[in-house]
DNA sequence: GCGACAACTTGACACTGACAAGATTGCCCG
DNA sequence: CGGGCAATCTTGTCAGTGTCAAGTTGTCGC
């Protein structure tokens, strides 16, 4: 009695309801918000309004949290990048995705945090780096260049603006206008030269 | 007495020796292995060789110890960055000290782990960015092309790559080559395309 | 030599991640 | 329908951490 659990949601599989999504959602907003270093497991169980000990069940461990945010971040942006039509859409794809999704895109490319031999990760990543060299492929070569190197410098190019522009060391330069439209200009620049 | 204090350096302004520096480094070393997450003041202490309050006497904070990394960081890049010809050579000198100084430069760019408004880090930060800012303005710039622009991208090249890099994400692309010589054909390849 | 100051120590407190052991709940199978 | 059973969650505990406050020690100028 006095169990006012108030089931809004239809879904409820048992005791609390869905507390790994709860938890995981309170992780991502901490996470976007002040970064991994300020996730605490315990501060995820006050808010969630279980004991402290409760997301060990779901995630074993800190590393066990960030490893599933991590392959989820990985999933999430192996579907963006399966909508583009082609290299450059890839990019402002990626791009997007880091800006939606900011908490996933830090925790994916930080591997200290992560367990790197668990399998849901390890897949995750492979079907990102599948749909990367499959959006490289689309494009017509130019000839002599090697296509594994057009996809370094594609990807080197899409990480590095969307990482400096997480950073806030784009803002100066950005302004006030759209960050794809700026990177949409800017790979016009590099990938087909005014000489063309 | 039974102060055997080895006193080999003859520097050695006061009671334990440089300890700030021995700090530094010591902390330096643990972010180059396992991350900035990793690190521990009372672990660093423990390796100087004082007690565990010692190291806050240096630094205040965690965050101040951090935040003078940062500062030292972008001390070292900016002076590589004045040695640099043309912007491509930058751009290798900027993938050079990230894999150099590989602790200094994950610390610089993860901004939750700074105070912010510390003035030795915004100098610091002012004077990279100044650097930056030549290496491009340096470069005869194609006509039509926003200097600001061309900027932003050869940085943001530079710094996807050095990053990727560093997480072990260009591992099985760039194999066994020297990673500056591929950044080097990279940047040829984007900069200067076949057709010019 | 003495006073003041910087460098360091000692002690304490609240917080954290992790583990172990117990309690509760929903579910399945007979 | 009911009894076990496994998944879910709780409680209790431990070592380790960052940070603050107060004391101690060494050093240097006067």
């Amino acid at each position: 009695m006095t169990m006012e659990t108030a089931k809004t949601t239809p879904e409820r599989p048992y005791h609390h309801g869905d507390l790994r999504r709860a938890i995981l959602s309170a992780a991502l907003d901490v996470i976007a918000a002040e970064g991994p270093s300020a996730l605490s497991l315990r501060d995820l169980a006050r808010r969630a309004g279980v004991s402290h000990a409760a997301p060990a069940h779901h995630f074993k461990d800190r590393t066990g949290l960030l490893t599933a945010i991590a392959a989820e971040g990985h999933a999430l942006l192996s579907a963006a990048l399966t909508e583009a039509t082609d290299l450059r859409d890839a990019g402002v794809h990626y791009v997007r995705f880091a800006r939606e999704h900011p908490a996933h895109f830090q925790v994916m490319f930080t591997p200290e945090l992560l367990r790197e031999n668990d399998l849901e990760l390890t897949t995750a990543r492979a079907l990102t780096a599948d749909r990367l060299r499959q959006a490289v492929s689309d494009r017509v070569p130019e000839p002599g260049t090697d296509p594994r190197l057009a996809g370094v410098a594609a990807w080197s190019l899409a990480h590095g603006f969307a990482t400096l522009l997480l950073g806030h060391n784009l803002d100066a330069a950005v302004g006030d206008q759209d960050p794809e439209e700026v990177f949409r200009t800017l790979t016009g620049m590099l990938f087909q030269p005014p000489s063309a």
